[in-house]
DNA sequence: AGACGCTTGTGAACGTGTGCACAAAGTTGC
DNA sequence: GCAACTTTGTGCACACGTTCACAAGCGTCT
């Protein structure tokens, strides 16, 4: 399945969960493609790569085509996940509730600051970052979330992979590596601010562009 | 300029400013790639959207490119933005330090929840949602980040286009649509998660394939 | 000055992703 | 049962992005 179409199905999942919630019994590829923000053709040719699961003429089952999705992303198993850096963000992170209803259970808080450890969040103790092999082993977590300051990024990630983790989420402003087989995904705040500084940019140039067209239009209107 | 390069851009600034800090003057393509954590070519061939701003034989000068970079994303000026919903998430994008340091003032936060106006937040008071419009034109925003429930999110959207927003960043977990002519940029944190947890299932897949491989095997041998 | 080594910038091939357009297949109405 | 209508699934062409490979250019050393 290409990786494209992989980044797409929880977008679709989130549109029949929206659908289901309004008590839609079926759905139309030209509808769905709507509320997902993409063209039908696309999500027709994606949904493909799942099987046949619609029927011509009708549409989608919105409950059925939910539940394979469901099952492809492999949501139906909970899946134990450790959240490290319990600080601003990682405190919005422990208190999402889109986790939690999507099959990803927090299953422990670690952070390295003494004066953090024990505080209780969402009901789980915050526990010192010395034990964090310790808590990876024994929940049995393959799913980490670093939260940390750049610094300290790459340190954890090391820690989490030599534990056993195997997909890593980086909040933190840094770059970091790691071994081959080990799935890192980053979510950077502020490079999505810069992406749309850059475009916001433009359009102020495109205005300027404009002008100076206006300008040199006035130009030959005043030498012609 | 290419959407996907225009994309790593903050990433080579990250990298650049990380490099200038260790006090390095300049740096090679393959160096810069490696810190990246992208390949060479493709570093060099987006850098060369920009200019032509490196030595041959020698590499790119850190302190020049970083500038050069900076100037292209748009970030020599300051980019007044306002945070919608000032809920866990919301504290946490306030209190983000790597925002300031690069070009963006937080320069309003609003909620709908009357028991968190007036709260402060940061040195800024939160405001009433009902003086988003007025916020926005008087200090003259044009980036705009939404940090409500999903439920919310495409009216404050709404609100903000017709207010003059032309970026917006959605943290929300929700699909809005936006008129033509405005940026939105979406930032999903299960998402994010829900790709790695296919990835995670696949590779359990795999693991599980391989033990029938073996099987396979053993039952050739115990048959041969 | 000239040869050598290193690194950039880029043409060209390749791979991935997107979107059109339509045949195939189902439903509805008579 | 058949015709008309609707919608899926997909072949195909095109656009976009990535990577290789190398010529062009710069610095250095003799």
């Amino acid at each position: 399945m290409p990786e494209a179409t992989v980044a797409r199905l929880p977008l679709y999942l989130r549109a029949l969960t929206t659908l289901a919630e309004r008590g839609v019994a079926t759905v139309s590829s030209e509808e769905l493609a709507a509320s997902a923000g993409v063209n039908s053709a696309k999500l027709r040719k994606d949904l493909s790569y799942l099987g046949s699961y619609g029927t011509r003429g009708v549409g989608y089952e919105v409950d059925f085509l939910r539940h394979q999705i469901t099952r492809e992303i492999g949501l139906t198993q909970d899946w134990a996940v450790v959240i490290v850096g319990i600080g601003n963000l990682g405190h919005a992170l422990a208190n999402y509730g889109g986790f939690a209803s999507r099959g990803f259970r927090i299953a422990a808080l670690v952070d390295a600051d003494p004066s953090r450890v024990g505080e209780e969040v969402t009901g789980l103790k915050v526990r010192h970052a010395d034990e964090l092999e310790q808590i990876v082993q024994d929940l049995g977590i393959a799913i980490g979330v670093v939260a940390t300051p750049a610094r300290a990024a790459q340190l954890v990630c090391d820690r989490l992979v030599a534990a056993g983790v195997t997909s890593i989420l980086n909040f933190a402003p840094a770059i970091v590596q790691v071994p081959e087989g080990v799935d890192l995904r980053k979510v950077d705040l502020s490079t999505e601010l810069q992406i749309l500084a850059y475009h916001e940019q433009r359009k102020n140039g495109a205005a300027l562009a404009l002008t100076a067209e206006q300008a040199a239009e006035l130009a030959e209107a005043v030498n012609g």
